[in-house]
Parts: C-alpha cells; sequence; structure tokens
DNA sequence: GATGACCTGTGA
DNA sequence: TCACAGGTCATC
C-alpha cells in the first residue's frame, strides 16, 4: 500500500480539504469494501448531515473524527488514493494505472456544496471501518523512539524486517520502506530481531528516522536509494542486490554490506 | 512464524 | 498466459 508518508500525504489533504464540510450523503457501492459489521446503510445514518472535524492517523489508518463523536477509519490497501473535489493523495500507482475509473471508487460522501471526497482502489484491498480499535496498532512509526523500539524488536527470533512490518508492534512501515531502512542501517532484513545489538539498534532507530525524513520529502515510499530490482548494483559498495522472500515479502537487499 | 488467501490490474 | 504488486488476515 500506500505506505506511512503516502497516508500521511492522503491524511493532510482530507485535513486540509475535507473538513467542516456538510455531509449530504455517502456513496458506498462496495459493501465488501465495508469492514466489521459496517454497512452502506448504517454508514449513512452516521454520516449524512455531519461534518468531519478532524483528520488524524495512526500507522497506515487514516481516522476521520464527525461531530457527531463517531470515527470512520480508512484504510488504502495496495492501491487505494483518497480524492477530495479535484484533488489527490496516497497511493501513486507505479505499477496500477492513475485513470479515475467510476468503478474504482468504493467509498465516499457528497458534501452538501457540491464536492465530494472518496477513496480510489482498484484491487479493493482497503477498508473502511466506524469506531475502529485504535490500539490494536502498535506506536506510531513517526514517533518512534529508542525505548519502544527496544520493545518491537524484543528477543524475537523472527526476521527484523517482519517485527518492523508488524502493524500490532509498529505501525507504519511496509514492504518498500522497511528494505530501505535495512539498507540504509546495514542491516540483512533476515536477522533474528532480538540478535541485534545495542549499536545496531541505535543504526536502526536512525536509519527509520532518517529513511521516514528523506523519502517523505522526495515524495514518498517509492523514492528510496536502494532500486528494487535483482542483480542491479548497491549504490553503496556495487555488490549485485539480492532478491528474496523475507517475512512473506519480496526482499531486496545488499549481500555485501547488509550484515 | 511461515504460508496461502483475499481482489484486481499490469506488464512480460 | 502468468507472475507480480506498496497490505492484512486466517490457518497450520
Amino acid at each position: 500500500m500506500p505506505e506511512i508518508l503516502e497516508v500521511e500525504d492522503a491524511r493532510a489533504l482530507l485535513e486540509k480539504r475535507a473538513l467542516r464540510r456538510e455531509v449530504e450523503r455517502v456513496h458506498a457501492p462496495d459493501a465488501w469494501f465495508l469492514k466489521r459489521g459496517l454497512t452502506p446503510q448504517a454508514a449513512g445514518r452516521v454520516l449524512d448531515g455531519e461534518r468531519f472535524i478532524a483528520a488524524r492517523r495512526r500507522g497506515k489508518w487514516i481516522l476521520l473524527d464527525t461531530d457527531g463523536g463517531r470515527v470512520i477509519g480508512l484504510h488504502l490497501g495496495m492501491s487505494g488514493r483518497v480524492v477530495v473535489d479535484d484533488d489527490e493523495a496516497g497511493d501513486p500507482l507505479i505499477y496500477a494505472s492513475n485513470r479515475d475509473e467510476i468503478g474504482w471508487r468504493r467509498f465516499g460522501v457528497h458534501f452538501t456544496d457540491g464536492g465530494a471526497m472518496y477513496v480510489r482502489d482498484p484491487r479493493r484491498l482497503g477498508a473502511v471501518e466506524l469506531d475502529p480499535d485504535e490500539d490494536r496498532l502498535g506506536i506510531d512509526a513517526l514517533e518512534l523512539d529508542a525505548e519502544a523500539l527496544g520493545k518491537v524488536l524484543d528477543e524475537s527470533r523472527a526476521p527484523v524486517k517482519a517485527r518492523l512490518m508488524d502493524q500490532a508492534r509498529l505501525a507504519g512501515l511496509g514492504n518498500l520502506l522497511t528494505d530501505e531502512v535495512c539498507w540504509r542501517a546495514g542491516l540483512d532484513p533476515s536477522r533474528p530481531a532480538g540478535s541485534l545489538d545495542a549499536d545496531e539498534r541505535r543504526t536502526l532507530l536512525k536509519a527509520i528516522r532518517q529513511t521516514l525524513r528523506t523519502l517523505g520529502r522526495r515524495g514518498g515510499s517509492h523514492t528510496g536509494d536502494m532500486p528494487r530490482s535483482a542483480d542491479e548494483p548497491c549504490p553503496k559498495d556495487g555488490t549485485p542486490l539480492t532478491r528474496r522472500t523475507v517475512g512473506g515479502r519480496t526482499t531486496y537487499s545488499c549481500p555485501e554490506h547488509q550484515r
């Protein structure tokens, strides 16, 4: 998906453009997109006549507070994008087309002023929830500190990549960002999380912060320095990058400097 | 903790 | 036609 950086862009767009506008009606043509028992009818009852008063984010979830005290949770899945009127943010759709097929509009609202906000998601892996349980998510990656990272890694034998992507422990990092972080930190993503010594944990924390800052400025998860292509030379040392599966995800890394 | 499933679009 | 895609969930 859109990882934390794209989701933050989408959140900011909603904050800037979708708050304090009265909802005229809900557009929820795809009941499958609504999770945890939410139905199009219930969404309508909750939102019709209401306004969003805040656009928050935790990890990859966007949380829209309504003036009625309810919360609409939006998840962009792997290809979701938020559109407000004629502006949009979210997944850059490197692999998908950026067409705005009407059929890809999975959920949204029309405002009484004539505008609209909706989630466009070709692959339908996104989600909308009412009053989501925000505590099923771990600490937000942008708030991470040394102590919290210690709890994320724990004494686990799981690959460090798997722990960094475990949303219940650390919310926000996805496949691309995690690979970039490990590459910058010089860490083999398959290393058992608990095997990192104090120095390596400090390096990892710095890499997470620096990666989020740098790629955030550049415009997203896909703007990393490490090529995502096997046999491409590592920009640090020229060694051909390898491709494998770690933590169930396609993983690129440099066999030379990532240890 | 690893694996497969979910759903759909794209490009080789 | 097939493999693959930035996410998450259930299941072994």
